[in-house]
DNA sequence: TTCCAGGCGTATC
DNA sequence: GATACGCATGGA
């Protein structure tokens, strides 16, 4: 990691990372674009306002934040430890990835808390982005910031009114409930294999297959998670009607970020 | 107005 | 195991 302290902020220098690309593209429902170059958001309750400085280098200004928060909260979140540069150079041994990873190349993928990535998801289901984020924006107004599991215990479907959730509602009372009786214990889960971790996942009402990896890849930061939504079906059927190139293995979720952005705007 | 959205539960075969 | 359908809500 390439950084340096400048006054009250941090000068983070990172090519591969762009801010509308990893904060604004459908894996993370609470960073606010307040400024062109500009986000603001959170990871749990810690906050960060971010901005591109030097967009030809890859500096990032991260404003009013020590080095020990860097080291101890950004550097985890931002998944600076990966090298995203060699994972899209393998990725580019295909044709299609090549293309994709060419067209954004600052795509990251966040690790995010594990219950905020649950509930997020299991709110997306059957649901478009901007409503998305509404929900999750009055859930965080209402309890003054993300609600853990352990806040929304003693909820229904009814007093989630508020949220105008839909049918989602009774499955996040679901998830409160599995998660705070030790049925679906977070932490058991992510130190679970693949497949045993998404079927444990699946024991809550209104988590299926693809919120389940969804939970997998963004909440447990398990790279081999391949969430499939309307928009990874097209891709499949378009470009992998036999599967997966070798070239992704192990970082199956991965590749799929830089797909999902692909074929939403170039489809 | 109708269609659709980072799907899933349920019924039916 | 596969397939069809309803589901809350609101933007396009």
């Amino acid at each position: 990691m390439d950084y340096t302290v400048s006054g009250r902020d941090i000068l983070l220098h990172q090519p591969d990372l762009d801010l509308d690309e990893t904060l604004d593209c459908g894996q993370a429902f609470r960073w606010v674009k307040t400024a062109e170059d500009t986000y603001e958001g959170y990871r749990l309750d810690s906050f960060l306002r971010i901005s591109a400085e030097d967009k030809a280098d890859g500096v990032f200004r991260l404003h009013d934040t020590t080095e020990r928060q860097l080291l101890d909260e950004w550097y985890d979140y931002l998944d600076l430890g990966t090298d995203y540069g060699e994972l899209k150079r393998r990725f580019s041994e295909d044709e299609t990835l090549a293309k994709a990873c060419a067209y954004a190349g600052g795509i990251r993928i966040l690790r995010q808390d594990k219950w905020e990535a649950l509930s997020s998801f299991i709110i997306s289901q059957n649901n478009n982005i901007p409503r998305i984020k509404g929900i999750i924006g009055r859930l965080v107004e209402h309890y003054g910031g993300y609600p853990s599991s352990q806040r929304l215990s003693g909820e229904t479907a009814e007093s989630l009114g508020f949220l105008r959730s839909g049918f989602r509602a009774k499955y996040l009372v679901d998830a409160v409930e599995k998660v705070n009786g030790g049925q679906t214990e977070l932490e058991r889960v992510a130190r679970l294999p693949l497949a045993e971790a998404q079927r444990a996942l699946m024991t809550i009402k209104g988590v299926g297959p693809k919120v389940a990896m969804c939970t997998l890849l963004f909440g447990m930061h398990k790279t081999d998670a391949f969430p499939v939504d309307v928009w990874m079906k097209r891709a499949l059927e378009r470009w992998y009607p036999n599967g997966l190139p070798e070239c992704v293995s192990g970082y199956e979720g991965t590749a799929q970020q830089y797909l999902f952005h692909y074929i939403r705007n170039c489809g």
